[in-house]
DNA sequence: CCATTTGTGCAAGACGTTTTGCGAACCCGT
DNA sequence: ACGGGTTCGCAAAACGTCTTGCACAAATGG
């Protein structure tokens, strides 16, 4: 297929100078002269070389790559997640493989085996499943990075957005509108992102709760609130783990007649681009997940370039809420 | 720091074997005996031992992995992609490496580093910058997918949306409501597809065309029409050519006291997740965006995993016009 | 002019696999 | 007991790079 690589050898024979000095002058780890390395550099870029990834990758052991893993790239946090991280993978000389679990634990372990590979360097582990927590804890000193961390394992990096804030936030947000009584469209409970949101919620709100578990998407947003009527099963706000299900629920209000908020209020989150564009505008909670990612490849990679690094405290980042259009006051008059 | 990686040796000696046995056992290059075998896999399993990347990389002149290049995660489209690419690719044994352009030429140059270092055995190029075109060029026989490919580069795969047909049914169905006076956001003019979607878009409406030049944000499509009023510029209908242009329009006309779509009707492309939560739902053209990267990542692969594959012929996915609210007839009494 | 520094070459080993030719056992049926 | 098949070990080479100890020349300094 490709006969002929253009190997450290060629840039040596065309630059008149031994190989151990081609190595060097890329290196640095001997001196040499600015003169030859100048002639080498010239040489290299008009050969177009580029040192062997599985050579290097296989004497230094290191693949100067990394990984991130996320349960679900379609949505829009580990896009914005997995966005910032590759721009500073990219800007530290690091490949950024991607890993989309679609939240099937055999998929994640598939791609854990990267590790035993040693095809990768480090990981941003961003989904929060149990059993990949488990299958964590097994690859022990590794360096990963821990989205949305919480609970009780450890990682030598750790970071999250403030799930339980951003939930208790919204549990303020709508008792104070005067609401007492709830529906809260959860996710699958191995997720602890979603747990410290219903908690945060829970804790704030205060008021009598029913929850209904979704899976992330439209559609089981829109069945949720389907299959429980505002009127018989008695809430007049919803809480929606992410704006997606969030979204679905106001659809599925709205054909059943009902109106939002005048009718019953909805809270997402995630604050997606298009939130504020929703009739009614999506009251929500922002993440910032590109402050996430950046702060978690950055500590990651610290980790792997300069060994001497400490370990970090875990970090915990701000979540705000966004009050629009989708939450309002109980209407007396019901 | 890390002391002892279990080799292909320890499994050896584990099983009371030869390494060459354990090699075939897994290679199936020569044959080995099924208790062998079995017994080889339990202890390669138990050990979690899985074969070096580097070496096996290094040796066999492959490295299990592709890159998929695309200029802005961020836009459904492209994620949509990635996450179809990524899926097969895995499915298949291949690593995915995401490169993020971000409309930047010295990044995808970065970028195509990866095919001289070896690093990838394939490419799913969705940039259609003239630079990468360039480059492309020069690494002639590799193996890449081209997306949105029209124009002339050639390249042993390629498959994209219609997007010109996409833009003739928007003209099309502009004019079919009577409208004569466009105003078209386009979109930095060395990407192809914009040119295709705005090409066709004039061949089909056959009215008079004003164009302003985005850039696929929001911002940029509300700053197109804020900065030519339609009373003054004179036209009733926007096509942008992508969803969050034509968002961003709609805004602005708002702003400007303009209804959607009896004062002007704006059509984008692209159909994201949320454009029929849109008010008003919004009219755009539906781009099998899973489809295109499931193609492009199946033939790409099938041309590496089996060499005896012939060329395959460029495809053409077809896309489709969903019309909703915030395209209609012009209103006669002005 | 001798001592030191600077710049480089040579050769060899290592990283962990895969592959291959040459046997050497062993089992089978006859 | 013999030819043929099955199963496997051994040893060596190879993939392309980095590293290192030793050597040697040229340039530099005193």
């Amino acid at each position: 297929m490709d006969f002929d690589r253009t190997s450290i050898t060629d840039v040596a024979r065309e630059a008149g100078v031994s190989v151990t000095t081609v190595s060097h002058a890329f290196s640095g780890n001997r001196h040499v002269n600015a003169e030859t390395v100048a002639r080498i550099r010239e040489v290299a870029e008009r050969l177009a070389y580029q040192p062997s990834q599985a050579a290097t990758s296989l004497k230094l052991g290191t693949a100067r790559a990394i990984a991130i893993l996320v349960p679900d790239l379609a949505s829009h946090f580990y896009v914005e997640l997995a966005v910032s991280v590759e721009r500073v993978a990219h800007k530290r000389g690091y490949s950024l493989i991607l890993c989309n679990s679609e939240f099937d634990d055999a998929l994640e372990e598939d791609y854990l085996a990267l590790i035993q590979r040693q095809a990768i360097d480090g990981l941003v582990y961003a989904s929060g499943s149990a059993a990949g927590r488990e299958i964590l804890e097994r690859a022990a000193p590794f360096p990963v990075a821990l989205i949305a961390g919480g609970s009780n394992v450890s990682a030598p990096v750790i970071v999250g957005a403030d799930h339980r804030g951003g939930g208790r936030s919204v549990g303020t947000h709508l008792r104070d509108l005067g609401h007492t009584r709830a529906l809260v469209i959860s996710a699958p409970t191995d997720y602890v992102s979603s747990d410290e949101r219903a908690a945060g919620f829970a804790e704030a709100f205060q008021g009598s709760i029913l929850t209904v578990e979704g899976d992330y998407r439209r559609d089981s947003g829109a069945n949720a609130v389907a299959a429980r009527h505002p009127k018989v099963y008695d809430y007049t706000a919803v809480f929606a783990l992410n704006d997606m299900m969030a979204l679905g629920a106001i659809g599925a209000l709205r054909q059943m007649g009902l109106r939002v908020p005048s009718d019953v209020s909805v809270v997402g989150f995630d604050d997606i681009p298009t939130a504020d564009l929703m009739n009614p505008a999506l009251t929500t909670v922002h993440q910032p997940a590109a402050t996430v990612g950046t702060y978690a490849a950055d500590k990651l990679l610290d980790l792997l370039d300069k060994p001497e690094t400490a370990a970090i405290d875990p970090m915990l980042v701000p979540v705000h809420l966004v009050v629009r259009e989708s939450s309002g006051p109980v209407d007396e008059s019901l």
